[in-house]
DNA sequence: GATTGCTCTTGACAAATGTCAAGGGTTTTT
DNA sequence: AAAAACCCTTGACATTTGTCAAGAGCAATC
């Protein structure tokens, strides 16, 4: 499985073997079937995942046992919670599979140690939390701007792939959006 | 004005004299008037500004020709356009002054230069990022699961020393409701 | 000190979105 | 193969939010 994310990693950056050895000396790695949790809330975080296969989604449960959608996470794609990984604090945040899928798990330290040892991976890491404030701007800015039409025509045009994959009432839930409504408003669309 | 900037660093990392010394020599320092922009839609940018005194705000203005203000940004904050200073590609977003501001400047180059230099610099970059991230997807949380009310209050009790310091319609836009909801929610609320 | 512009509020109404409920079609599970 | 669970749609209606318009109160400007 570890090939997978050295795949990944030969895209962005150049590492020797001895990088990669190094990599994977510290890699967990896990299965989940589908409906099964990476994160549960109410247990600390202390992991960057990595979804080598598979399908996850990063939700919350608010207190009238509403989901709403974080992230969609496929593979070759990262997750977890930073914000529990970061305090030692309990996540507010579920992770759990949509499709059976194999992950890749880093611990918050050995994660920091290839990144004091490996300069390359450091740097790798900074460009991703740049470009990832990139995509939750833009996704800030979608939801304070658009109508549920428009969100719902702005996230199959970004995430084609994504809405093959998964039901509806998903999306609804990722664009702040009740099912209905994004029913309708996808009926309405198609019908021009 | 730059002893602003160092005050703010020191009280997050440990930098030698001489680490300053080379920040302030590619420091460049902007006065702004309130209502003048430090960046304009349709230019490229190419810092990292860092607001030393004053309040900034960062906005778009959509087709209809709407506000919708990404970022409040008072003093020992940083903005920009990380979008387009990544792509270089011109700018979206506008960035003008609700106050009279003094700005730091640091050019890409000379920012990158910096991290290179002083890994402490770099790690301070790495922790902001990620915090920044944070609160990225704690917005997007807000916004896709809470009631125009409950966003108000959530801001308040988050900013409340923004809240007092600019109009309300400037906080309806930022969270993505009319200036006139917001109005009503608001007398609502202080009912209670 | 008058004028202008900005800010906030309020009313009346329109439009968008949510909620509840039912039913039909799938897929999954047993 | 039957049962259960899931997914989507649709109608009827309620609620929330937006839009337009007017006016009052303040502050900034000249």
């Amino acid at each position: 499985m570890f090939y997978i994310f050295r795949k990944y990693l030969d895209d962005k950056i150049t590492l020797t073997d001895q990088d990669y050895e190094l990599i994977e000396s510290v890699s967990l790695f896990k299965k989940l079937r589908k409906r099964q949790y990476l994160l549960q809330a109410g247990d600390v975080w202390r992991f960057n995942a990595f979804v080598c296969k598979g399908f996850l989604r990063n939700y919350y449960v608010d207190d009238n046992g509403q989901d709403h959608i974080m992230q969609f996470v496929p593979e070759n794609n990262w997750t977890g919670d930073r914000e529990s990984m970061d305090s030692g604090l309990p996540s507010k945040y579920n992770v759990d599979a949509l499709e059976d899928s194999e992950i890749l798990l880093l611990s918050k330290e050995n994660f920091e140690m290839i990144r004091k040892t490996i300069p390359a991976f450091n740097d790798f890491v900074n460009e991703s939390l740049k470009k990832n404030a990139v995509v939750l701007q833009e996704r800030i800015h979608v939801n304070i701007s658009l109508s549920a039409e428009e969100k719902y025509s702005d996230f199959i045009s970004k995430y084609p792939s994504i809405s093959n994959r998964v039901p509806l009432h998903m999306i609804a839930s990722y664009l702040g959006v009740s099912a209905e409504t994004l029913s309708r408003v996808r009926s309405q669309s198609t019908k021009r």
